[in-house]
DNA sequence: GGTATTGAATTAAACGTTTTTGTGATTTAG
DNA sequence: CTAAATCACAAAAACGTTTAATTCAATACC
């Protein structure tokens, strides 16, 4: 690898000059800049990160943890936020903690000890941001916000507000909830968002609790073969849904023909499942893209405190809601 | 951040000794020893990598370079991969080049840059890594073998002489096949095992090359619509069989009623999708943790030159199969 | 015409480690 | 009992950058 020192001795300057032309600084005559140039070219120099990163405490890149790559949520985000990453000459680091708090916790010390210059967090743990707001570094929530810190988001409440007006809609006035986890903020955004749409005459039939993996616990089984007149079933999210539709299915419970259902993200397999599922459309990519582009202000200290942003979401109507 | 000069004030040696202790190093008494330790326990002492990292010439960081994030095959491995990364105290730096090889190409530019110690690679140029066997540090491909590379797989050629011979017991003798890119030598592997397994009264109803990415071709959708006597349609892997299954129910051929399909692959949702998958597994988990393994011993120089593993594959038996 | 100002370059210090070399003190060997 | 070897530690150099301090020449000012 040619170093600096190369160039220079190419270019006929100093190590200094060589920097400065590199970088863009005003103190370095044209010809000067120049030869420089060329030198770096012909030499095909590139600056070795972890010098810089010593001098300027700056390392060009940025960690990413997220609770499963596995869920097709978080890789469609993950795939957003490595490409804008890329673009922006950051390399992404990635932590993936399969949704244990100590492993999460694990992979923020890895990446602190490594000195990413910020760091993008899909929390698991509930009350890890708030012992570890001192990382030292800026951090963007992504999907969870949690007070005092950034974040970028979906309108998980104007979603759930979307479905209840949507059910409605089509006549279902019984619903069955399958909400995602008390623990996860948006989960619980998604869930007040539909009961607050509700009019007088709706009602939850039942309602349990479930992960946002998909696996349906026997509690869940139960209350979907028991059915207590639920005509519409509101999943925590499309993985959620779909896990459902497979076991109904496997009961001979068919969708939307016995039961209608929706789920929430519209994850790239909600239109390729049988039935295809209606969901609420987040905008997946946007969020990865402005959750980097938010860091990368808040590594420069170009924008305020705390900023949050909030995307909007869709209603996307597919097949696995019947209207009564 | 503590650094390693305050430890050595607190614990009243020199910074060789703190290193050296903290390295294990034999020349250090016991309570010089046990006083560094302290001292770095103390201030939660971290070693600065960048800095580490410029005298030692090693980052303790790995890329891994994937074709698309998005494809579940890709974020099993990728999930398995940075677990095995994180366990060995090695960072997993991500990148997602979409299919794209000029994508490719700038994403390990952006590795060597930061000086990975290592790269784990899935490559989808063709000639890339002809051309890049000089990035100046280990390699190891993953599920796309390369001659002269160290490499991690399973054996595709297997897979496809077991499906064969699946078709075969099932009664199958007019066979579809929707290929997997020509350009991809696993694919090429699975599809010469398939046919090289063939009785003399099987045959090739029809040949299409898609692809990995589940997209449909007009082509395919014609030949499956066209039919030709074909019984089984033979994917190249799981998602583009998925995917042919959505298409196929679209335009009311039913699986496995009126056509039988398999995969290649096993991921996740091949269970989850309706009717349940049959295919071939490949042990993900393993694959991603065989590779870490397999380059950190390139990395620490303790194998031979360019080792390879070759993993095993299994028939997993569900429903899209009916046997005639 | 002398002095302040600007411009373009160089020198040298600094970042936080590891490692080589150096140095007394203590042990071992002959 | 002295010479050699070992041990435990310290001092200093090195890794490849950036940047502050410095120099020197040329230009501008009064």
């Amino acid at each position: 690898m040619a170093t600096i020192k190369d160039v220079a001795a190419k270019a006929g300057v100093s190590v200094a000059t060589v920097s400065n032309a590199l970088n863009g600084k005003s103190n370095v005559g044209s010809t000067a800049r120049r030869k420089v140039l060329d030198a770096a070219q012909a030499l095909g120099y590139r600056p070795h990160r972890a010098a810089q990163a010593m001098r300027t405490g700056r390392t060009r890149a940025i960690g990413l943890v997220l609770p499963d790559l596995t869920n097709p949520f978080f890789s469609q985000l993950a795939q957003a936020v490595e490409n804008k990453a890329r673009r922006l000459g950051l390399l992404a680091c990635l932590i993936d903690s399969q949704n244990a708090a100590d492993a999460e916790l694990e992979g923020l010390n890895l990446l602190t000890q490594h000195g990413v210059d910020g760091i993008i967090w899909c929390p698991v743990g509930a009350r890890l941001p708030r012992l570890l707001g001192d990382l030292g570094r800026p951090i963007v929530l992504i999907d969870r916000p949690r007070p005092g810190f950034s974040a970028v988001h979906a309108n998980n409440a104007m979603g759930g507000r979307l479905l209840a007006q949507h059910a409605l809609q089509q006549g279902h006035v019984r619903i069955g909830l399958l909400s995602g986890p008390r623990t996860v903020e948006s989960a619980q955004q998604r869930r007040h968002g539909f009961v607050s749409a509700f009019p007088e005459r709706m009602e939850i039939a039942w309602e349990v609790r479930v992960g946002f993996d998909g696996i349906l616990p026997r509690e869940a089984r139960e209350a979907m073969l028991r059915r207590r007149g639920a005509t519409l079933i509101v999943a925590g999210n499309d993985l959620i849904a779909i896990s459902a539709m497979r076991f109904l299915h496997e009961h001979g419970i068919e969708v939307p023909a016995d039961v209608s259902i929706v789920g929430f993200d519209d994850i790239s397999w909600a239109r390729i499942v049988t039935p295809r599922l209606t969901t609420i459309a987040q905008p997946l990519g946007a969020m990865g893209t402005r959750a980097v582009e938010l860091l990368q202000e808040r590594i420069c200290g170009t924008t305020a405190q705390n900023p949050s942003l909030i995307l909007d979401v869709s209603l996307i109507e597919r097949d696995s809601v019947k209207s009564i």
